[in-house]
RNA sequence: CGGGGCGUAGCUCAGCCCGGAGAGAGCGCACGGUUCGGGUCCGUGAGGUCGGCGGUUCAAAUCCGCCCGCCCCGACCA
């Protein structure tokens, strides 16, 4: 844990005392998971263990950025502990791609699994998986990772059990966390210059009803057929298994045009405008959030309604998706020369061969400012040149200015 | 902690360099009318210790010094 030093909060006084034992703030739960599986942990029919926890965690960061990195954080962190390496190497890789899954299946966020290196994983892990994203800005995030600890935390913890053969062994165990930093992920990834643009799995409101009418006579019929509606689509209409999440605007003194834009900014992906002309068709105007004015309009009629809704919620979601992910493929390019890397880290991903020496990590950094985000699981093959040292090099690694 | 920038109305800011009459704009807010299918428009009005303290000067939002607060860059890091 010394990997963790240099960033923990300690608690000096407390009850208007100063304390005969410091505190520390948790930065993560591997010491007290440790802890309790030493005593918990006996037999191998205790394994394996699954522990999961929604907690916040502080972490003593010298220059915090709103979502993305503040001192205290919420977050899901599961550990799991197992009497094989095997097991655990493969619970590990599990997580990941349960992170995988659901930053695409979700969040509509592209992602690229990867391994760390040695400089950038976790101080007590073997091994430190990631899923990496790109911001709006071209930026790296690391939005979920995953964590082979090995033996580590065994022998630190002394967690042991007896195997089959009567033996003491240590377990192998996993890390693995998510955090509301992924918040900031879906509004940089997603957001325009009119506000949030959520993707429709994670909204809170999939739909707002924003009712319109000029005369007071059309008010009263307008108003009654919009929570009509309302009523009805909440009744009727399930998105992946639940209740659609529908709101009626029916503020009063405030325009439509207001009203579709307050909506925007709030990144509802679904408005469903009713007027007196949608009325008198029977209809109602569907217009998207992620597809600006006109283009993103339609008009259907109320009896396709329920049918209609769910479809365009996945077929936002799919679009959503689509175009976050050719906007990573677009701006990830491969250097031949650091010349070129050094270009492309300016504004883009560099995905380069890489001896796998620190020193040409450091070299990329000092001159860029870019860090490797991780070594993609998915690798071309083959073998090449260090884009830095030359010297020859069996994978290729992601170099990007991150968050 | 180092480098840079900024503190003026509820919010975003102009004015400051080059001191001078009652300190301004847009948005927001209140009232009246008008409008309501993309942030309605017009009018009237309320609202300010110009971050704080001190100095220079006949005169300071404006010049000088110190202090406080915030933002950006760097070191740390998910």
């Amino acid at each position: 844990m010394e990997g963790f030093a240099p960033e923990l909060a300690i608690v000096t006084h407390g009850g208007g005392k100063k304390l005969e034992e410091p505190l520390a703030v948790r930065p993560t739960s591997e010491t007290i998971i440790g802890y309790m599986w030493s005593k918990w942990i006996r037999s191998y029919r205790d394994l394996p263990q699954l522990l999961n926890q929604w907690g916040n965690v502080v972490r003593w960061e010298l220059r915090t950025k709103l979502f993305l990195r503040t001192l205290e954080f919420y977050w899901q962190e599961g550990h799991t502990a197992h009497a094989t390496r095997e097991e655990a190497e493969e619970e590990t890789m599990r997580m990941l791609r349960v992170y995988e899954d659901f930053a695409v299946n979700e969040a509509a966020i592209p992602v690229i699994p990867g391994r760390k290196s040695e400089s950038e994983k976790f101080a007590g892990a073997v091994t430190t998986y990631t899923i990496e994203a790109m911001m709006g800005d071209k930026r790296a995030l690391q939005a979920g990772t995953s964590h082979f600890l090995g033996q580590n935390f065994a022998k630190a913890f002394d967690i042991k059990y007896l195997d089959r053969n009567n033996q003491l062994q240590y377990v192998w165990t996993t890390s693995w966390g998510l955090s509301t930093r992924f918040i900031g992920a879906i509004i940089m990834v997603h957001g325009d210059d009119q506000g949030l643009v959520l993707p429709p799995r994670l909204a809170p409101i999939h739909a707002v009803i924003v009712p319109i009418w000029k005369s007071d006579d059309d008010e009263a019929r307008i108003l009654e057929a919009a929570r009509q509606l309302h009523q009805r689509l909440k009744e009727e209409v399930r998105y992946r298994g639940e209740p659609l999440r529908v709101h009626l605007d029916d503020r009063d003194h405030l325009t439509p045009g207001f009203k579709f834009n307050d909506w925007e900014l709030r990144g509802v992906p679904v408005r469903i405008e009713l007027g007196p002309k949608d009325l008198d068709a029977h209809a109602v105007t569907l217009a998207r959030r992620d597809k600006p004015g006109k283009e993103g309009k339609e008009t259907v009629s109320m009896d396709a309604l329920a049918e209609r809704l769910p479809r365009l919620l996945d077929e936002i979601h799919e679009s959503m998706y689509a175009k976050a992910k050719a906007f990573l493929e677009a701006n990830i390019h491969e250097p031949e020369t650091y010349e070129e890397l050094k270009e492309i880290v300016r504004d883009g991903w560099a995905l380069a061969w890489w001896c796998g020496n620190e020193a040409c990590e450091d070299r990329i950094k000092e001159d860029t400012k870019a860090t490797n985000r991780c070594l993609p699981l998915e690798q071309p093959g083959g073998e090449g040149r260090c884009v830095v040292c030359g010297e020859r090099a069996t994978v290729k690694a992601i170099f990007a200015r991150a968050y």
